[in-house]
DNA sequence: CGTCTGCCTGAAACTTGTTCTAGATTAGCG
DNA sequence: CGCTAATCTAGAACAAGTTTCAGGCAGACG
């Protein structure tokens, strides 16, 4: 149980010998990656996180349950890469269509909301992945910082905070992103509403307006 | 999978024919009650989420398997119940000796960071319960949302709210609670240091001082 | 061409949460 | 006291995530 990774077993397929760095894949191996993420958002777009069994996940891929296990440690990782796929998603889409609001705070909000509009046309793959987030524990670290990360710049990319953001402006951006998660969950568990979640996004994008787009002050702190 | 509530059926020790509301134990059953709680608590306590195995916490508790499914429907249950255990116990503590800054906003940044040493004496209890919190779904919901009103209540007082908290206030008080708990698992999950979370709760905290106190609108709510 | 190493398959096994069943106990009540 | 319904116990059974194993296949390399 939670095993961690293991050292030197081949956890990734092509990463026994090669670089320490990233596993580079195969081309067949790349695709059936791409497969078994299909196969896995196709089942928690039908019935969320419970429809998500390893074993439904290999056949529809077709690929042989331990193969799947070679590629995704656990249903977690294999959840939070499908979200990690979802966030690059919508960075592009982003990226392409930025929001248009004048202060840094409304832009903010713009786009969470334009990112909740879009959970919300698949609610139950929102579901599979916000949980699927949450229960991760630290086997998942490196995953969920992935997605953390992807998270942050697209709230920077909102601000419009350059490349050299305040760490005044990285903390305010941690606490929206901790508001938009758990406020997320809270609405997929059915205990806020929409418009909850609106209003919740719209009091912490407050404070976005409040923090200094540069501080004033060049003292570099010893850490 | 996820059964919800059933209608009739016994779920609760004494809640067949009783009234509809709150289902009152025995003695005996009251006493079992609480020896599952402890039991829980101590093996959650020792190994967090993962130690806490419905076997071996019925058995600690001298209570057969279906009995302790009897008075909970599940581990989730179980541990939100826990939760919602050291919650009533942090709001008495809190209750005889309030936080003692002179704004709002510090006396909740206060309290939650009495809070959260109070979780670092027990990290693994504390992984435990937030992730029952988080990993909880619908068929949870009203045992969740009993714990996040203790919080909201143990928030408001830090913020001497009084009685009649504006809706402007439940709005940030929301947002605490959101980063409150986002905050509080990327620590568990080793994402986040101490002084991140603090940083965090202060940040967020900045809010409560800018939420006016009573709106200068007194036109009472019917409710 | 033959071998060798690593990847993939199929299937069984194991773990832990959850459900079910049959019988023993208990509590309330006439 | 004896009856009845609810509760509790012990244990099997089931479900889904995870691990393991024996063997097949394919490309790399001599």
């Amino acid at each position: 149980m939670t095993t961690t990774s293991r050292a030197g077993v081949p956890g990734v397929p092509g990463g026994s010998g090669r670089g320490p760095g990233r596993a580079q894949l195969t081309e067949r191996q790349e695709a059936r990656r791409r497969g078994i993420l299909r196969a896995t958002a196709e089942l928690a777009g039908r019935g969320g996180f419970d429809a998500v069994q390893m074993r439904a996940v290999a056949e529809r891929a077709g690929v042989a349950l331990g193969t799947l296990y070679r590629y995704f440690p656990s249903k977690i990782h294999l959840l939070v890469a499908t979200l990690q796929d979802q966030l690059r998603q919508l960075h592009e889409t982003l990226r392409k269509r930025p929001p248009t609001a004048a202060d840094p705070g409304a832009r903010v909000a713009q786009t969470l909301m334009r990112a909740f509009r879009a959970l919300q046309r698949e609610p139950l793959l929102a579901d599979a992945m916000v949980r699927a987030l949450s229960f991760a524990d630290r086997s998942v670290s490196p995953e969920v910082d992935v997605a953390s990360r992807l998270t942050t710049a697209i709230i920077l990319d909102a601000m419009g905070a350059g490349s050299r953001p305040t760490p005044e402006q990285l903390s305010v951006v941690r606490v929206i992103e901790h508001t938009w998660h758990s406020a997320l969950m809270t609405w997929l568990s059915g205990r806020a509403s929409i418009a909850q979640v609106r209003i919740d996004i719209e009091t912490v994008c407050r404070l976005v307006d409040a923090a200094p787009d540069r501080t004033p002050k060049p003292e570099p702190k010893s850490r």
